[in-house]
RNA sequence: GGGCGAUUAGCUCAGCGGGAGAGCGUCUGCCUUACAAGCAGAGGGUCGGCGGUUCGAAUCCGUCAUCGCCCA
C-alpha cells in the first residue's frame, strides 16, 4: 500500500479502517505458515455461536487474541490464529424453530427433520457471514483460510473418532438415569447447563395416612405434583420422633398406593417435618436414595412436563397446574398446609424454563478416569491459568465432576453414531455406518435419533481444527496451541473439557496458557441481557468512534480476570488518543518532509531532549514488552498511552521546535531524525492494540517492508538507555513547570515576556545552561540569567527546587501579602517533611534494619528539604 | 452451607511491602503556526472497620461489615 502522500489530512476512521483491512486481507498477511524457519505461535479462537451476532464480550475476547497474535507476529513468530464458529445445538435450533414458526407458521415437525436441518444450514450461512464481517471490522488478523465450523466434514470425523474410541474403551455408556430435562426444548441437558435461581416458593406439608389406620405421617415437600411417583417416605434413622414407624407403610393420597417408611441419613431432621417423600424418577437426591434402598423408579411425567396416566385424575395436566390442583384438593380435605419457602430452582440455561429431573435413557461419558489427568495437568502447571486463581475454580469443578450426559434430543448437531439392531437389540458403534449388526449380523438396523451435546465437539476444537485425527502438517506444527483466551464463565463447559479430551486423545495439553478475562457489564454494573435491553453493539461503537478506540478501551478497561463496566466516555477517551496520535504524526510528517529514510543521527548530535526521549523510548519498550509477555494488557495500554501523550507529545514535540524552527541545519536534521525514529518505533509498540491508525501513519513515514504488521518489534539499542539525560531533563522540566506555576499564580500570561533568573548550584550549572534554549522556547523570558550567584532583584517571585531557585523579577508589581501566604504554606509543607524524615531517621531500628540504599535515600531527602526550608525562611525574612 | 472476587479522589479503575496514582468530572487561565476531541495551572483521598506481623502496611496475616459471582 505504497502511498506518495506526504501530508495527513483529517482522520476518517471509518474509511481508513475498512480500506486497510481489505488490503491486509488481500495481501494475505494473516495467513500463517509462510516461513517455517520461524517459531510457531498459535491460538484457536473460541468459536462464536452461529446463532447470532458478536456482542461486546466477543469484542473483548477477540481484541486480546488479536493483540497477542499481532505482538507475536511482529516478534518474528509464525503466528496462527484460527477462526471459526460453533453450531450451538439447542440455541440455534431454538432460534430457527421460532423463526420459521413466526415467518411461515410451521413447526419443525411439520417441516420434517431433513428440511428443517436444511433451513438451519441456510441460517448458519447468513450468520457466519455476519460474524466474519464483524471480526473484520474489529481488525482481527485471523487466518480465514483456516476457518473451521464444528460441523465441517473434518471436525465431524473427529467427533466420530472420539465417540467410537471412548465407546470402545468403555468411557461412553448408555443407560437409564435421572437427568435434567427441559420440557420446552424437549431435550436432556448436562448438569452445568442448568442454572440455579433462588425463587420464592412454598413448602407443602402433606399428611400421608398410615396403612394400619393408626394416624398419619406428615411429609414436607416443595413438589407435591410428583407424589404419584413416590416410592417411599424417609426419616432419619436416629430421629426419635419417627423411629417406631420405620418399616411400616403409608398410603399415597389420590392413588392409594402403599409405600414403605424407610430410614436414611440423607434426611435432615431439622428440615420441614423431618419426613421426606422419595421420588427417584423426579429428584436427583431421591434417585440416590432409591438406588441405595433398591426402590422402584416411577416416572409420572411425559416429555412436555405433563403428568402421565399414573397420575390418575391429574393425568395430562401440566406439572404446575397439577401442583395447584393437588394443593386445592388436599387442602379441602385438611391434608395439606402450605408455608413460604425460598429455594434454588434449576432453569434451562437457554430458555429459562424450569428443568425437570427426569428418568430417561441417555448417553454418558464416564468422567472419573478423564478428570484425574486433567486435574493433574493444571496442578503440575502443564496448563496454566492466568490469573492463577482460576485454577482453583477449575480444580473444584473437576474434583466434583459427575458423568457427562452427552445425548440431546435435537435435530441440529452430530448424530450419535450408534446403531440399534431390530432383531437382537444390540448396539453397534463404528467409524463407518454399519450395514449389519455386529452382534447378530442382522441387517435391520436403525441409527440413534439423537445428537451429541455441542460441547462434545467444542471439546476437540484445538486439535480438530488442526486436522486431527489426521496427522496434518498444521497439526504437527501448531498443536498444542500456545494460548487460549476466554471468559471465566465457560471454564467448566469448555476449557476443562478441552483439557481432558486433548490429554486423552493426543497425549498433549491443548494449550500452554489459559487467559481468563471477565465480563463486560453496563454502566450500572449489570450484565447485558436481552430482557433488560441494555445491550451494546460493538459495531455501533466502531461506527461512531473507531475500532482502534474500542479496542484500546477494552484493553485498558480492567485487569485480566476482572469484570469491567462499559462507559461511552471511556471510548471517547480512547478516541482522543487516536486523534492525538494522528495529530502528532501530522506534525512529524509536516516537519520531516526532507527525510527519505529513518536513521538516528550520530550520538554527538543528540541534544539533551533527544537523549531524554530515546531513553524514554528504551524504557517504554522494555516495560511494554514485559507487560505483553506477562499478559498485563491494561498496564501495557497505560504504558504506551503515557509515553505517547506525556513524553512524546507534551514534552518532546514541544522541545523539538527549538531546533526545527531554529537556525542550525545540522541540529534541525538531527531532531527530524529523532522525531521520525521515535514515532516509527512508538507506532510499532502501539500497533497490537490500535492496528489501524498505526498502519495508516506508518505508511506515510519512510519505511522498509510492506506493512507495520510485519515490521519488527522494537528493540532499542541499549546505548540509548540514559538515566543521566533523563535526570537532566527532569530538572529542566521542573524549572519550566515552576515558571508556569509562577506565571499562573501571578496572572502573568505566557504572551507577556518577563525577566527570568535561575540561581543554580555549581554542579548543575552546565546542564541547566545547556537547556536554556528550551526555557527560552517555552517560558518566554524577556531576559534569562542562569548563574551560581548574582544580585537578586528586590521584588521577585521564587520557587525553591533542589539546588535551584527559580525566580521571576516582579519589580513594581508584587503583592506582598499574597507572596507571604504562599511562602508560609510552602514552609509548612517543608516543615512537615523535615519532621517526618527526622523521626524516621531518628528511629534506630529503621537505620539498622532497613536496606542501606533506602536509608541513604531518606538522608538525602532530609538534607534537600532542610536546605529548601532555609531558602524559604530567608525569603520570608526579606519580605 | 462452601469457595472466589470487590471495597483506594465526585465517577470509573490501576497500584499490592519503602514518600497515595491515572482518565473523566470540578475550579482557574489560554484560539501558543500538530491537536480547543487541545494546552497550561490548581484543588481533591486518615486506600471499608478493627486487630496482628514488620524498622516500615493501601500492599502480608486474622477478623468483621457491605456488594457481587460460582458451587451445594
Amino acid at each position: 500500500m505504497a502511498t506518495d502522500r506526504k501530508e495527513l489530512g483529517s482522520y476518517d476512521a471509518k474509511a481508513i479502517e475498512g480500506k486497510l483491512y481489505d488490503w491486509w486481507l488481500d495481501r494475505g498477511f494473516f495467513i500463517a505458515g509462510k516461513d517455517h524457519a520461524k517459531r510457531p505461535f498459535s491460538i484457536v479462537m473460541p468459536p462464536p455461536n452461529v446463532t447470532g451476532v458478536l456482542h461486546i464480550g466477543h469484542a473483548l475476547d477477540n481484541t486480546f487474541q488479536d493483540l497477542l497474535i499481532r505482538f507475536k507476529r511482529m516478534q518474528g513468530f509464525d503466528a496462527l490464529w484460527v477462526p471459526g464458529m460453533d453450531h450451538a445445538g439447542i440455541a440455534t435450533q431454538t432460534r430457527v424453530e421460532a423463526n420459521i414458526l413466526k415467518e411461515e407458521g410451521v413447526t419443525r415437525h411439520q417441516l420434517g427433520r431433513e428440511a428443517f436441518v436444511e433451513r438451519i444450514w441456510q441460517w448458519k450461512e447468513t450468520y457466519a457471514n455476519t460474524i466474519r464481517s464483524q471480526l473484520k471490522r474489529l481488525g482481527a488478523s485471523c487466518d480465514f483460510s483456516r476457518e473451521r465450523f464444528t460441523m465441517d466434514e473434518g471436525l465431524s470425523k473427529a467427533v466420530r473418532e472420539v465417540f467410537v474410541r471412548y465407546y470402545e474403551e468403555g468411557l461412553i455408556y448408555r443407560g437409564s438415569y435421572i437427568i435434567n430435562w427441559c420440557p420446552r426444548c424437549e431435550t436432556a441437558l448436562s448438569d452445568i447447563e442448568v442454572e440455579h435461581i433462588d425463587k420464592k416458593g412454598a413448602l407443602y406439608h402433606i399428611a400421608y395416612p398410615l396403612s394400619d389406620g393408626s394416624g398419619s405421617l406428615t411429609v414436607a415437600t416443595t413438589r407435591p405434583e410428583t407424589l404419584f411417583g413416590d416410592v417411599a417416605v424417609a426419616v432419619h434413622p436416629e430421629d426419635d420422633r419417627y423411629q417406631h414407624l420405620i418399616g411400616k407403610t403409608v398410603v399415597l393420597p389420590f392413588i392409594h398406593r402403599e409405600i414403605p417408611i424407610i430410614a436414611d441419613t440423607y434426611v435432615e431432621r431439622e428440615f420441614g417435618t423431618g419426613v421426606v417423600k422419595i421420588t427417584p424418577a423426579h429428584d436427583p437426591n431421591d434417585y440416590e436414595v432409591g438406588m441405595r434402598h433398591h426402590l422402584p423408579m416411577i416416572n409420572v411425567m411425559d416429555k412436555e412436563g405433563k403428568l402421565n396416566d399414573l397420575a390418575g385424575s391429574f393425568a395430562s395436566k401440566d406439572r404446575f397446574e397439577a401442583r395447584k390442583a393437588i394443593e386445592e384438593q388436599l387442602s379441602e380435605k385438611g391434608m395439606l398446609t402450605k408455608m413460604e419457602h425460598d429455594h434454588a430452582v434449576g432453569h434451562c440455561e437457554r430458555c429459562k424454563t424450569i428443568v425437570e429431573p427426569w428418568l430417561s435413557t441417555q448417553w454418558f461419558v464416564k468422567m472419573e478416569p478423564l478428570a484425574k489427568p486433567a486435574l493433574e495437568a493444571v496442578e503440575n502447571e502443564i496448563v496454566r491459568f492466568v490469573p492463577n486463581r482460576f485454577s482453583k475454580i477449575y480444580g473444584h469443578w473437576m474434583e466434583n465432576i459427575r458423568d457427562w450426559c452427552i445425548s440431546r434430543q435435537l435435530w441440529w448437531g452430530h448424530r450419535i453414531p450408534a446403531f440399534y439392531c431390530d432383531d437382537c437389540h444390540g448396539v453397534t458403534v463404528a467409524m463407518e455406518d454399519p450395514t449389519k449388526c455386529s452382534h447378530c449380523q442382522s441387517t435391520h438396523l436403525h441409527q440413534d435419533e439423537d445428537v451429541l451435546d455441542t460441547w462434545f465437539s467444542s471439546a476437540l476444537w484445538p486439535f480438530s481444527t488442526m486436522g486431527w485425527p489426521s496427522t496434518t502438517s498444521d497439526y504437527a506444527r501448531y498443536f498444542p496451541t500456545s494460548v487460549l483466551v476466554t471468559g471465566f464463565d465457560i471454564i467448566p463447559f469448555w476449557v476443562s473439557r478441552m483439557i481432558f479430551s486433548s490429554l486423552y486423545f493426543t497425549n498433549q495439553r491443548p494449550f500452554a496458557k489459559v487467559l481468563i478475562h471477565g465480563l463486560v457489564r453496563d454502566d450500572q454494573g449489570r450484565k447485558f441481557s436481552k430482557s433488560l435491553g441494555n445491550g451494546i453493539d460493538p459495531m455501533e461503537i466502531i461506527d461512531s468512534y473507531s475500532a482502534d478506540a474500542l479496542r484500546f478501551m477494552l484493553v485498558t478497561g480492567a485487569t485480566l480476570g476482572q469484570d469491567m463496566r462499559f462507559y461511552l466516555e471511556k471510548v471517547e477517551n480512547a478516541q482522543s488518543l487516536v486523534t492525538k496520535i494522528w495529530n502528532a504524526a501530522r506534525f512529524v510528517v509536516m516537519n520531516t518532509q526532507e527525510l527519505t529514510d529513518i536513521t538516528l543521527p550520530d550520538d554527538d548530535q543528540l541534544d539533551v531532549a533527544d537523549r531524554y526521549i530515546l531513553n524514554k523510548l528504551y524504557t517504554t519498550t522494555q516495560a511494554l514488552t514485559e507487560q505483553f509477555e506477562a499478559y498485563e494488557f491494561a498496564e501495557a495500554g497505560k504504558t504506551i498511552y503515557e509515553f505517547f501523550w506525556n513524553d512524546f507529545c507534551d514534552w518532546y514535540i514541544e522541545l523539538s521546535k527549538v531546533h526545527l524552527y531554529g537556525e542550525e541545519p545540522i541540529k534541525k536534521e538531527a531532531t527530524q531524525r529523532v522525531l521520525s525514529y521515535v514515532l516509527d518505533q512508538a507506532l510499532r509498540l502501539l500497533h497490537p492494540i490500535m492496528p489501524f491508525v498505526t498502519e495508516e501513519i506508518w505508511q506515510v513515514l519512510p519505511h522498509e517492508g510492506e506493512t507495520i504488521m510485519l515490521a519488527t518489534w522494537p528493540a532499542i539499542p541499549q546505548k540509548y538507555e540514559n538515566e543521566i539525560a533523563q535526570d537532566e531533563m527532569y530538572v529542566l522540566i521542573e524549572i519550566i513547570r515552576s515558571l508556569r506555576t509562577l506565571r499562573h499564580e501571578n496572572n502573568l500570561a505566557l504572551s507577556k515576556p518577563v525577566p527570568i533568573l535561575l540561581k543554580v548550584q555549581a554542579h548543575k550549572l552546565s546542564s541547566v545552561r545547556e537547556g536554556a534554549h528550551y526555557i527560552t522556547r517555552l517560558c518566554n523570558p524577556s531576559s534569562l540569567v542562569i548563574d551560581v550567584d548574582f544580585e537578586v532583584p528586590a521584588v521577585r517571585k521564587v520557587v525553591v527546587l533542589t539546588d535551584i531557585e527559580v525566580m521571576i523579577s516582579m519589580e513594581g508589581m508584587i503583592d506582598i501579602d499574597a507572596e507571604r501566604d504562599r511562602l508560609t504554606k510552602e514552609k509548612e509543607t517543608l516543615d512537615f517533611e523535615v519532621t517526618r524524615l527526622e523521626q524516621k531517621l531518628g528511629n534506630a531500628s529503621f537505620v539498622d534494619r532497613a536496606p542501606k540504599a533506602i536509608v541513604d535515600k531518606e538522608k538525602e531527602k532530609l538534607d534537600d528539604y532542610r536546605l529548601r526550608r532555609e531558602k524559604v525562611l530567608a525569603l520570608l525574612a526579606e519580605l
